[in-house]
DNA sequence: ACATCTGTTCAGCAATTCTGAATCGACCCC
DNA sequence: GGGGTCGATTCAGAATTGCTGAACAGATGT
């Protein structure tokens, strides 16, 4: 992981990047995508009629964006974890019972991306949507699957991310992060307190297989105010366990 | 639309030949690729190691899978159709009020996306997940987005995509079509009787704006042993006609 | 230990992509 | 309605990039 490809195809490389600054601008043009990348104008367009034949993009007048064909891919890409099945319902009836934001995280390429998320009838409107990959240091969801990978995985994904801070309570020290990992396999629960977001409080445990591999993990996240005291410490984690418990026995029987 | 690129980038088609290829395969290796689309093994090589640098694919010992990230991309551009946010909690109450399959779709290049679909408890379990495209003529859904489009664009769409039969009773004729069309456009709301799988019934409803352009469609379907009778032609109808209405009323005043 | 699968590397030829300048088309403002 | 501005699009030649087969390496099974 996290190689260089010895013989890249540049050209797949610029797509990729032309597709990100779609992303990032929400919808571009020829003369702004080519000012904001540096490409000649005539190499942008190249690229672009090219997704647009072969539909990953869609042109609205002259501005051009990010196609749901991918939606195609994503969701494939999302079935295809059996996890997803089998947690889905369950996260939706964590947040349904608890009347906050209920998630699902796996781990790619050392990051962390929202494969679910459900809203109880409570839950803080928030950022980040399905899809978003989030470093891993920065979340209870990303610490409880960093817990339990290898160590040396844990040591190449921290080289290749780093600990960037997000707000004054992120864990940005090595030494710290391995001492919050091993808390997190003792109770095997998982918190995060305002170490990404200001404010937003979240309890995550993980999912195992059974023989000791982590799948991803589940989190319940919701206002500092709200989520405190004794339901901070005692029943979110409870019922957040309760529910990994549920889905672990599914796992293992399918 | 449907145009061919004049200086299209191949290897960004191939690229996607080869995520397609993945995509149908469940997951290959490099020989298997190589094989399946006849291309030599290094360079299916260099697509692979290029689209794993870029986290677009995994690699799970020797074969790789279509990744995650790509939900990024798919959900981003799910979220930018502002529709998506507006029809979401509508659709859910349809599925939950009606106990059957509720869905959301758009057109894009010619062919229905599934947007989002929420599971009634008595749900039928179908094959198409969300992103899975499906050709307009075929579903109830596609058919109300059809008969909103202008009269030159179902032209090209039919030219570019045909009217190919998946039962018996699919819509196969243009005239057939066209007149179908008229009676959606007069009844409003859409009906697929089994016309791409036997043993489904669908009732769909076009999302208009108001300047009458078509945003979208929204449809319940269920087994035809279910869907039947004045369910079929009354109930289910003024259903789907009254979520529309809600979610229109909130498309203007957005 | 051997045979047989895989994926990976490499160097040079061939083909593809890149590019700037010219063109085309829309739109706006006198 | 004409001139100006801004954007997208086309093109053909220069050269960088990607393609390739054969050889290698690594894994797996017998």
């Amino acid at each position: 992981m996290g190689k260089q490809a010895r013989h890249a195809v540049k050209s797949v490389e610029n797509a990729f990047e032309i597709l990100d600054a779609l992303k990032e601008l929400d919808g571009a043009g020829v003369s702004e995508l080519s000012e904001h990348l540096d490409f000649p104008k005539s190499t942008i367009h190249n690229y672009l009629s090219t997704l647009l034949q072969e539909e990953y993009v869609v042109k609205d007048g002259s501005t051009y964006h990010v196609g749901i064909r991918f939606l195609e891919y994503g969701a494939f890409a999302r079935i295809q974890m059996d996890i997803y099945d089998i947690a889905k319902p369950e996260v939706d009836t964590l947040a349904e019972t608890t009347g906050e934001l209920a998630n699902l995280m796996v781990e790619q390429h050392g990051r962390g991306s929202y494969l679910h998320r459900a809203r109880g009838d409570r839950a803080v409107q928030v950022e980040a949507h399905v899809g978003t990959r989030v470093p891993l240091h920065g979340t209870a969801l990303g610490k409880a699957i960093l817990a339990h990978l290898p160590e040396e995985r844990v040591d190449e994904i921290v080289e290749m991310h780093g600990l960037q801070a997000y707000t004054p309570k992120t864990v940005t020290d090595r030494a710290e992060l391995d001492e919050d990992l091993a808390e997190i396999r003792e109770a095997g629960v998982a918190f995060d307190d305002e170490e990404r977001l200001p404010g937003l409080r979240c309890v995550a445990a993980p999912i195992l297989s059974n023989n000791g591999r982590v799948l991803g993990a589940i989190s319940v996240s919701g206002p500092s105010n709200r989520i405190r005291d004794e339901r901070f410490t005692e029943t979110l984690p409870n019922r957040v366990l309760e529910t990994v418990n549920v889905i672990e026995l599914n796992v293992t029987y399918s």
